[in-house]
DNA sequence: CTGGATCAGGAATGGTGGTTCCGCTTACGT
DNA sequence: ACGTAAGCGGAACCACCATTCCTGATCCAG
């Protein structure tokens, strides 16, 4: 690979990182080649489309999200839960800098997670083993799984996207409900029922 | 107004209501105009543009929310955390049966929702009755506030439309856990720091 | 230094979808 | 029955964007 064609696929990654984390989805490639100081063309000869651009970005957040679950499972050994919460936290933060990365867990679907197919698997490992380690310990409702926390990171993402609606709107809040809801089972076996104490 | 004119209105509302509510806010208006059996020209004369028409029918939904929260405050008395829970699932339910008003909530802004400026103030001083009920009975956490219901229902949205996205998504746990949530700090107020108990 | 393979640029293409415009049709009061 | 204001249809218009393609520039091996 030439030396300058490695420098603008940089540059355009750079570019694209920028305009995607602020703008999300509706980011326009020529948006993306003028900021990167180069051409459309020399944009889709990196890429073949759009959506691999995307998913180029994708991937790098997902292997960021993987460090930080390493982190918590290495520290969080003797308070499962805080641990858990600690990584939720912090994936949730980065997520609220990266529009592009929400845009993907709410709409992309296969589309732009195929590029990075194997990360998200490891997400997943990761996850599961903070989400089982605070399950032994009682801390998390026994019906909890693993697959839910994409789910509820979607309904965070939502609340972040929405956020500049309205007063009120606090994405931190609604994640902390969410871990609270996470843990209530053990205090409270029976809310699904909607009973009141 | 005119005999026939008063039917297309009701005709377009009709498939515009049948659309929206399968394909959200992608729907075209040619396809609208279609199936209601008029020309787009007539889609136009009965309404400014795309926006007014999807905010007409969230209009109606949000007055079919309303009812449901009035049913619930009436029923629910002497179990105001039940009520409340039933009022929302109800709401949800209805949502998912509505991608238009999915759309609203999560991305349609000022721009949808103006057209539905009263009912949304009615659906909000509703939930708050239900709230307030639910709070003073020590059965929702204290800290919770009635502009939350909007941010945990946007949340709720985003996973009924990414739901189809893969196996054990269920917008139904989302739902419960965040329920779980709102009662949770009554027997655990410290989740936030994320202790273990 | 130079040939040719690699690469870049950006105007042109093509498809999509909201909105407008205007000649024709229809309902309905008199 | 008729005149006219209200209503209708849908082709045409326009803005927007991803993607392509071809000409000219640029690297670097030999």
């Amino acid at each position: 690979m030439r030396a300058d064609a490695r420098s603008n696929h940089e540059r355009i990654l750079a570019a694209a990182r920028a305009l995607f984390a602020s703008d999300g989805a509706d980011t326009q490639v020529d948006a993306i080649a003028r900021r990167a100081g180069v051409g459309v063309g020399t944009v889709y000869r990196h890429f073949p489309d759009k959506d691999a651009l995307m998913g180029a970005l994708v991937r790098e957040r997902f292997i960021a999200f993987n460090e930080q679950l390493r982190e918590a499972i290495s520290k969080g050994e003797q308070q499962p839960f805080a641990a858990l919460c600690e990584a939720l936290r912090a994936n949730s933060t980065a997520l609220a800098e990266d529009a592009g990365t929400r845009f993907a867990f709410m709409r992309g679907g296969e589309r732009v997670f195929a590029h990075a197919h194997d990360e998200v698997e490891e997400y997943l490992a990761l996850t599961n083993v903070l989400v089982d380690r605070a399950k032994r310990a009682g801390s998390v409702r026994p019906d909890f799984d693993v697959a839910d926390v994409p789910m509820l990171m979607c309904g965070v993402c939502a609340t972040i996207d929405a956020g500049k609606g309205g007063a009120g709107w606090d994405w931190r809040r609604h994640l902390e409900l969410v871990l609270a809801g996470m843990a209530a089972a053990v205090a409270e076996p029976s809310v699904t029922s909607g009973g009141t104490p």
